[in-house]
Parts: C-alpha cells; structure tokens; sequence
DNA sequence: GGGCCAACTTGACAGTGTCAAGTGAATTCT
DNA sequence: AGAATTCACTTGACACTGTCAAGTTGGCCC
C-alpha cells in the first residue's frame, strides 16, 4: 500500500513535468513548480529523483521508449523495405509535432547526459535499433550502405521535425494543422530518393 | 570617446558571452557572470540590453551573420550548381562543428524570439538567401521544386549537425577530429542525390 | 512499547534575472 | 563660469531557483 503511494507520487511528478513542459515550454519546468502541481512540498520530488537531471532522464527514458511504440506499431503488418521505411519516418515527425517539448527534451545532451542516466540511454538505444534494422533492409534492396541510410535518412528526418518545431521552415512549409502533411510528403520524397535507386 | 569606451563595453560583453557558452556550455551563461568575466558590476549589461533575451538575440544575430559570411565565401570561384550545393552544406557543418554552442543557440527559438528581435530574424533571414539561391540553380539541373530542395537539403544537413554535436551518432559516424571529414562525406552523397538525377 | 525506516516537510543558503534608486563624471545650456 | 542634464555605470533589494541539512510523522517489526 505505501509503495502504491510511493510509485503514485513518482508517477504523478512525472505526468505533471510533462504537463508542464508540454505546455508552458522547458523553460518554464523547475523543481519547485512541479512539487506545487503535484501538491508536495518543494523537497519532495528529491525522494524520487535524485536531482533535477534525473527527473528529466526519467521523462526523456518514456519518450524514446513511447518513440520506438509507435516506430514498432507503425511498422505493424507492412513488409515492403520502401514502406517500412516512410511509416517510421512519419511515425518519428509524427511524435515530434505532436509532443514538441518533449521531442526537444530528448535530444537536449547538457540537461541529460546518457552516461549517467543509462536508462535514459537504454530507451533511446531501443529507439535506434528499429531505425537500424530498417534502414538494413532498405540497404539490401538500394544498394547504399546500411549505415549510409541509418545516418542520412535519420538526419534528414531529424532536421525536418527540428527546423519545423524550431519555426524555420515557416516560409517554405505550410504552418498550421496541415503541417502534418507536409512533413509526409517529404518523407515520401525521401523514401523514394532512398529506396528505388537508379 | 564616452561613445568607444560604451561600444567597447558592449564589444567586451558580446566576446565574454560567446566565450563563456562556447567554453561552459549554454547552460553556464548568465547575466551576472558575464558582467563578472569583464569586470563590470551586474547590473551593466543591462545598459546595452534591455534583458537576458535581448544579449543572446544579439549572439545569435552575429551567428548567422557569420554563417552567411562563411558560406558566400565557400561559394567564391565556383559555378557549377553541384559544387556550389556542397560548398555551403559543408560550410553549414564547418560552423556547427567547430562553434557548437553558438550554433545550437541559433536555433533555440524559445531563448530568442526572433519576432521580438528583428535584427536577429534579418540575419538569419541573409543566411538563409545564401541557401534558396544555391537552391534554385540546383533546381534547374535537376528537375526537383526549388522548394523541395530547400526543406530537405537543410533538413539533411542540419539534422547531421544537430545529431553529431548532441553525441547521437557516435556509433555510425567516426568521433574525434576526423568527424569533420566524416560529416563531408556526407554532404558529397547528398550531392549526388539531389545534383545529379536519373 | 521502543526502535526503525519510509515518505515526506521545514528551513536555510548561494545563485539567478531584474526593478529601483543611487553616484560621479562629462556634456550642454544659459 | 555655474547649473542642469545626461551617460555610464554601481549598489541594493526582491522573488525565484536547485539543493543541503535537519526535522516530523505514520506504520511496521521485534
């Protein structure tokens, strides 16, 4: 019964960190502010997370894990290396335009640092690997090297939700709802640069 | 006289900054240790700026002002669209890799609003012409909309810049000082991609 | 019933950004 | 020449932050 409570309030800090950054962005997250949403004093969350840093390790973990779901569901039923290939594409900008705090938490290394937190690491390995085995059948079928296609199409990928999230893109790609699918078309672009050489 | 020794201030505060961030980390910058660094009471810079935001708009004005510089004089003395392409992608990583604090401030748009800071948005709306014209003549030999090849060419390369500095490629792409040649190569494959297609 | 431990709370400290109010020298006005 | 003003700062205060140190309280075991 007190470690039900225990992890409740564990699982409660979180939910309001990420409620917190999600809304008034990452700047705005401190210690103190989530102890006042959660309702505990302001010591209180140092009995769960170590200090700051790993409050925030614990919130990038359930990112990437959240990230390599969706990457592993989208995958779900498609066989086709060219498919595969978009359908985590569009998984990743996916998450990253729909949790644009979140995403920008998880590859913020100073506020993190994975040797540290190698939970945090592990999560996002987990996330890696789905891109790798991909990108290893989209080699096969290309020709290009399997870490050629892992480096490119992630930094391309990556670039995109970033410079989108970042609002540099506003000019050349439509802002708004429709946002979502502009960012498809260009994976699609992608795939077909990546996926049927020559 | 009154009016060199204040721009010198501004100067010594401006070099103080970049110094710290580029040395410490972005997290280590604040107001009062940079007034510290040039020996001025903490309350000084804000003589010549109006906040925090404001010296690190300024930052980030110089940033881009510099990436513009750098890249129109990678592009000196060549024609062919190709070669023009690489020469400013190479630049943009040149940049990124060697000043990585300075870089990655240049792109946290929630440290520097730019629609509060019109001098910052205009020079990173110059660096940004450097791109769309390159762009262009890239489009006429290949085929692809101008537009595409400004979203995905910057997306690619600033997605390599952002994951090589943020150590999320060091299993795919060689660490240490020849992480530069590394990142050129991949801006060589880029090339072929969208130079020369068919 | 005393000790113990988990799950907190209260209090303090140095650091931060920034508002408000000086200060002293140079410049301008009369 | 002397007064007023302005410039380029300084000093002091405030609320906020992360985190160390020291309580406090309830339930459990022996």
């Amino acid at each position: 019964m007190a470690a039900q409570v225990a992890e409740n309030l564990r699982r409660v800090l979180l939910d309001a960190s990420l409620a917190l950054i999600e809304a008034e962005g990452l700047e705005a997250f401190s210690m103190r502010e989530v102890a006042r949403r959660a309702g505990v004093s302001h010591q209180a969350p140092y009995h769960y997370f170590e200090d700051r840093e790993a409050i925030l390790a614990a919130i990038v973990a359930e990112g990437f894990q959240e990230l390599r779901d969706r990457s592993l569901g989208a995958l779900e039923g498609l066989s086709e290396p060219a498919k595969r290939f978009t359908a985590i594409g569009k998984a990743y900008l996916d998450f990253a335009l729909h949790n644009p705090a979140h995403f920008k938490l998880m590859f913020r290394s100073e506020l993190v640092r994975e040797d540290k937190h190698r939970d945090a690491q592990a999560c996002a390995q987990g996330a890696y690997d789905v891109l790798v085995n991909v990108a290893d059948e989209v080699a096969q079928v290309s020709g290009y090297e399997q870490r050629t296609v892992v480096v490119l199409a992630w930094s391309a990928v990556h670039g995109l939700a970033t410079l989108m999230l970042e609002g540099k893109l506003t000019k050349a790609v439509s802002s708004g709802p429709e946002r979502v699918a502009a960012a498809y078309e260009a994976v699609e672009l992608l795939e077909k640069l990546w996926c049927d050489r020559g």
